[in-house]
Parts: structure tokens; C-alpha cells; sequence
DNA sequence: CAAACGTGGCT
DNA sequence: TAGCCAAGTTT
């Protein structure tokens, strides 16, 4: 309680009531909460992902597919080429297993403890589809939460293990009513206000028993452990062209871009580089080459091409260059592609 | 538990 | 610009 009586989650809420952001996956104030699986599927998406990046990707996938029965009844590889672009793949590939989980079983859960089991939701989506979406008292513990408790109780400890504490805290200033306000309230709070540089504390409502702002200096909250370096690697990725059509891959399920459509390439990886052997004979020519930044790797991409007879012996399919954009490639080999398409006759 | 896993925006 | 950061999960 601070001098003038009122709770950190009181004082919040109070904020959030008038301040909340208008989000496509949110109810707007008034209306009675989104469906679970609305809630769900914008979770899923935000997770490592900016609010700015999801809002197009959220509309097209309601668009197409507006219940969870309609997305556990898709086509797996739809559904990944939908996803091309925002990353993360396994997230995709997640979503239509925990749909068809969801869809067998006759709708959501609604409990943490049985949300938790299902495909791609870990503690945190568990957490905030329980209290979001079912009213639930859950304890969301993301990005922004861990930020704003760091700085309000001045936690030292860096992260990761500072985390045990924080969600202590986080633990003990979570409402038993409105715990899904509460919860988007804080990262609303943690996007706008409490930023990780240059927080807003004149705006904060919480400014007043805030103990990071009392020592001074609350953006250097929370003490992360320093990074490893980014090792740089160099692969090759082959346009073939037959007859106005390029040969397309699909990637194997796990690993990198798991699961995605892609051009052939020599087996780079973040762990090592590729072996530059083209996967067919011939005249190749050097179409130069595309940067990448992957979280734990930075890439330089060879391009080359051949106008071939036919394809490469193995898995594939001829795509017709007219409908590049329509084969859900994810970005680096999206920006190889254009790399291809801009040197074309 | 540390490492793998994308992408784009901002400073 | 090179690095940091964003509604984390899985292995």
C-alpha cells in the first residue's frame, strides 16, 4: 500500500481503464472478451514478435481461418506459407497441432494447468490465455513484466537468474479479480511507458512507489548477462528455371526455417557453413549475394542460377515464377528470389 | 540449463 | 551501423 491506500494493481488498472491500447485481438471496452481462440492465436504470434509485425498476420489468419475447428481442418503447408515472414517457424507448425488437439477435445481448456500442455504454449501463453481469454487468476510473467517489477522493486540481480525473483513479486502484485486486465495492463505499461530505453516515468503511474526511479537511473533495469558473439557463416542457395518456373524445396521439420518452402541450397546452417556444391551439373552463373541476421547467426547468401531441362534428382516442385510471391518463402530466401528475378532477362 | 530458433524496427 | 530489442518455447 502506498501513503495514499492504494494497491500497485489498483493504481494499474485504474491507468489501463483509460489508457489501453486498441488491439485487434482485445475486447474493446464495452464488449464482452474475445473468443479463446482469438487470444490464443495473437499470443502465439506475439511471442518474440512486435506488436506491429502480428496485426496484419492476426487479420489474415481470422480472415481465413475464424475458428479453431476451421484451422485444425487446414492444410498444414497453407498454413506455413501463411506464417512466411514472421519467423519463428515451429510456432506455425504448433499452431495447426494444438488446433487439431483443440478441435478433437470440443474447444479450449480453461485452466493454466491444462493449457500448458497443449503444442506451443508454454508458462508465459499458458498464463495469459488463462487469465486473458478465461478470467483465470495466472501470473504472466513476459518481456515487459519482467522490466517493470525489475524497476519497481529495484531487483539487481541480472537475468536469468534475477527471474525467480521477479516473478516473486509479480506473484504478489497480481489482482485475484481482473488478473487478464491486470496482465495487459503491465505489458501495455512496458511497450509505452516503462520502455527498455528511455522510460517515460513522468507518464507512469506507478512512478510514486517505484524503487528503480527512487535509486536513479531505472533504464539500466534489469542487469542482463552479457551476449555471445554472432559467428558469420556463408551458404549457397541455387535458382533453377525451366519454362517459367523456378524448382521450390521444402525444408525438413525441424531445424532451421523448418518446414518451409525454400530454394535449393548447399546445407549452410547457423552451426556451419554450406559445401557450395550445386545440387545439379551445368553452367551456373553468380547472381551475387543477400545478407541475413538470424538471432544466433549472421548469413551471406551466394545466389547463382541455371536454366535447366529439368530438376535435380530428390523432393521438390516446379513453381511458376509469376506466383513467386505466393509460395510463402520466408525472407531470406524471399530476398533471394527478388535477388534472382531483378537480374532476369 | 544453455542453445536453437526469424525478423524488422530503432538508435 | 552494429547492436539491442520484441506478448517465449522446445530440447
Amino acid at each position: 500500500m502506498s501513503a495514499t491506500g492504494k494497491t500497485i494493481s489498483e493504481r494499474l488498472l485504474h491507468w489501463y481503464d483509460a489508457h489501453a491500447r486498441d488491439l485487434p485481438w482485445r475486447a474493446r471496452p464495452g464488449k464482452e472478451a474475445p473468443a479463446p481462440y482469438r487470444v490464443w492465436m495473437s499470443e502465439v504470434m506475439l511471442q518474440q514478435t512486435t506488436v506491429a509485425a502480428v496485426k496484419p498476420y492476426f487479420e489474415k489468419f481470422t480472415a481465413t481461418w475464424p475458428t479453431v475447428e476451421a484451422l485444425a481442418a487446414a492444410d498444414e503447408a497453407e498454413v506455413m506459407g501463411a506464417w512466411a515472414g514472421l519467423g519463428y517457424y515451429s510456432r506455425a507448425r504448433n499452431l495447426v497441432k494444438c488446433a487439431r488437439e483443440v478441435a478433437a477435445r470440443g474447444g479450449f481448456p480453461d485452466t493454466e494447468a491444462e493449457l500448458r500442455q497443449l503444442p506451443g504454449l508454454g508458462d508465459y501463453t499458458a498464463a495469459a490465455v488463462a487469465a486473458i481469454a478465461f478470467g483465470r487468476r495466472a501470473v504472466v510473467v513476459d518481456a515487459n513484466v519482467e522490466r517493470v517489477v525489475a524497476r519497481l522493486f529495484a531487483i539487481e540481480e541480472p537475468l536469468p537468474g534475477g527471474r525467480k525473483a521477479i516473478r516473486t513479486h509479480a506473484e504478489a502484485i497480481t489482482p485475484d479479480e481482473r488478473a487478464g486486465d491486470f496482465a495487459q495492463a503491465m505489458m501495455d505499461l512496458g511497450a509505452t511507458i516503462c520502455t527498455a530505453r528511455d522510460p517515460k516515468c513522468l507518464l507512469c503511474p506507478l512512478a510514486e512507489e517505484c524503487e528503480g526511479r527512487k535509486r536513479g537511473d531505472p533504464a539500466r533495469l534489469p542487469v542482463k548477462a552479457p551476449k555471445k558473439a554472432k559467428p558469420e557463416r556463408v551458404g549457397h542457395a541455387y535458382w533453377i528455371e525451366c519454362g517459367g518456373a523456378v524448382w521450390l524445396v521444402t525444408r525438413p521439420g525441424k531445424g532451421m526455417l523448418g518446414g518451409m518452402r525454400a530454394l535449393p541450397d548447399d546445407g549452410w546452417s547457423a552451426r556451419t557453413d554450406g559445401d557450395a556444391r550445386p545440387p545439379l551439373g551445368g553452367e551456373w552463373r553468380e547472381l551475387g549475394s543477400v545478407r541475413h541476421v538470424f538471432t544466433h547467426a549472421s548469413l551471406t547468401l551466394n545466389v547463382r542460377s541455371l536454366a535447366a531441362n529439368a530438376g535435380p534428382h530428390g523432393e521438390g516442385e516446379w513453381w511458376p515464377i509469376a506466383e513467386i510471391d505466393e509460395a510463402g518463402l520466408p525472407t531470406l530466401f524471399a530476398k533471394a528470389a527478388r535477388l534472382a528475378l531483378a537480374q532476369r532477362d
